[in-house]
DNA sequence: GCAATTTGGGAAACCGGTGTCAATATGTGC
DNA sequence: GCACATATTGACACCGGTTTCCCAAATTGC
């Protein structure tokens, strides 16, 4: 007799007086049972607030209930976003989310990885770019049996194990619209190599100013790695050329932002001698004066497709895994 | 014979030649031990690079392994490096961090988080503001019998339930720095009603206002709410008022920029005709021009601390959980 | 050299669930 | 009224660890 700690199922059973294998599929709603018994335990489970250990479910399924989500991204905005997606995704249900932000340069990174996922015994895991461009890494997972999801810019698995937003042709659309504004030297700002979502977005810009029969050298080109600083560094270097753009794309927000710092500290006015546009449209994008043009992705509801893929994947294998983007124009561009 | 998944202690066990419990003994470093076996028995572990089950571990110990964090705080980035904190503190533990974003208006809130502490069963819960503030929330806890962990800016707790940082002594410090550039109308945009740091941050202006012997009536107050928009209108109101200020402190980072935007649409430069201060030192102190004067709180430092108080409260209990600030001195502050 | 005391390690129960399979009612066809 | 199918429930082993209890071997004291 036990009065302290919660109620188990022996409790439930002993007190309906059935047995603990018919509060068992109470529980698992299993269809062979007397609607009378059902009723007589459900009353029980309902007055003690029964609510079933997880770690014994776990352990007698010999699968446990925890989504991983696996991330080393610069970007708070987005990874806060994605867990919410997730946690829309797991509502109502018993699985729980775990996060493991991780040091993308580490040696031990695929050691501290694997540590994880062994340790935790995931139901699966989510990994966020610019780690879910990792080819080896997915391989890893595939060698533990581990379930993933990878969340990407582009085709890097089947669709099974990916949701993926369309940012070449996001970035394709964008710099249309500045060239529909009549400005004809645009210069980008790209993203770090070996970020696939970097690479797709310079395609997009490419892809539009060819189209465009526009120029697109590399003297329209600088890289950053995703931060402010280097877009600052990238946008002076853009605007001090000896023939400048009068329009920029950055690759991502906090990189416009850079650039606009970099107009601003030659006495440019944005937009009126540059026009900027940003892509994430995270909160930075706001934030500053003008508010930036730029492109959405739907983070949130990516990362709940991403859980449900993972919860149940036959369910979700009728969900599209190519999101599309949002054109968000604002202040930040003006016509030529 | 089963050859797929991973090894149990029972692998162990019989490889090794000894019993479970032997090998129990040996991975809880009982010192009961003769070295020998222990080696014999660490050898095979190694081997099959057996990791013991949490799952298992978890129903026997009737105590889990997972902390949870309990949030819904505007600041994405103070949030993620929370939980970086966090993991400082567990790495190489068995522990791990189960994240719950929670939306502090639902009417259903104390239900979700009550479901969400009874069906996870976890180790412990951090709460970050605002909902740290909350005293029912934290007698829900108690009530639960679930250790808990406040993050907070001010005493609302014993210390072993607590890390906290002296907001109101570091905002008195800042507005002490902005009177010692000769700053003598300085204004304040509050944070919301019903959050400890906002009244905390107001007092530290009202302290160091009086401290000075400079006026500090309502024409200096507006308030906001933690968000760029309102920190746009409480400056405004500000700069329009008929003595306005020379200087601003707003109680968050964000609200900081929303004023240097409401200055700059009034044609005033930043730092020359009005010098503005923040708070928290987030990611957009750095990415807008000038770049924000502030104040920045070791977060990742508090939330280290945070967990160990739940995973090791003895060994805590030594640790301080009162954080001291920093004030970081940037270009938006300029001599009157 | 023998009893007393440590020390090392095993057997079995247990944590709180689930799966398998058999047992017990109930209903059906003749 | 009887053999048989069917619906409902329970007994028991099991998931992979830990704890309790106890015994055998090794060491010590005399």
């Amino acid at each position: 007799m036990k009065s302290t700690g919660q109620p188990t199922i022996n409790d439930v059973a002993r007190i309906a007086g059935v047995s603990k294998k018919t509060v068992s599929r109470v529980i698992n709603r299993s269809p062979l049972l007397n609607q009378a018994t059902r009723e007589k335990v459900e009353a029980v489970i309902a007055e003690l607030a029964y609510v079933p250990n997880p770690q014994a479910r776990a352990l007698a399924l010999r699968r446990n209930f925890l989504l991983g989500l696996i991330h080393d991204n610069p970007n708070a905005q987005m990874v806060l976003n994605f867990q919410e997606g997730v946690l829309d995704a797991i509502q109502g249900t018993e699985f729980a989310l775990v996060v493991r932000p991780v040091d993308r340069h580490s040696p031990s990174l695929f050691d501290d990885i694997r540590k994880f996922i062994e340790q935790q015994r995931l139901y699966g895991v989510m990994i966020l770019p610019p780690l879910s461009e990792n080819d080896a890494l997915a391989a890893l997972f595939r060698e533990l049996g581990c379930n993933y999801v990878r969340m990407g810019s582009a085709p890097l698995d089947d669709a099974a194990h990916l949701v993926q937003s369309n940012d070449r042709q996001a970035v394709r659309d964008a710099v249309a619209y500045l060239v529909a504004q009549g400005h004809t030297r645009i210069g980008l700002v790209q993203g770090p190599d070996g970020f696939r979502s970097a690479a797709e977005r310079e395609l997009g810009w490419h892809d539009a100013m060819e189209a465009a029969g526009l120029p697109h050298g590399p003297d329209l080109m600088a890289r950053g790695n995703y931060t402010f600083e280097t877009g600052r560094e990238a946008g002076g270097k853009l605007i001090d050329a000896a023939e400048p753009p009068s329009a920029i794309f950055a690759s991502n927000d906090v990189m416009a932002a850079g650039v606009l710092h970099a107009a601003r500290g030659r006495g440019l006015d944005v937009p009126q001698d540059l026009s900027i546009v940003g892509f994430d449209d995270t909160a930075i994008a706001t934030a500053i004066w003008p508010p930036l043009t730029t492109v959405r992705w739907p983070i949130r509801t990516m990362a709940r497709s991403a859980a449900l893929k993972l919860i149940d994947p036959e369910a979700a294998s009728g969900e599209q895994s190519l999101f599309p983007t949002d054109f968000i124009a604002r202040a930040s561009v003006a016509p030529r």
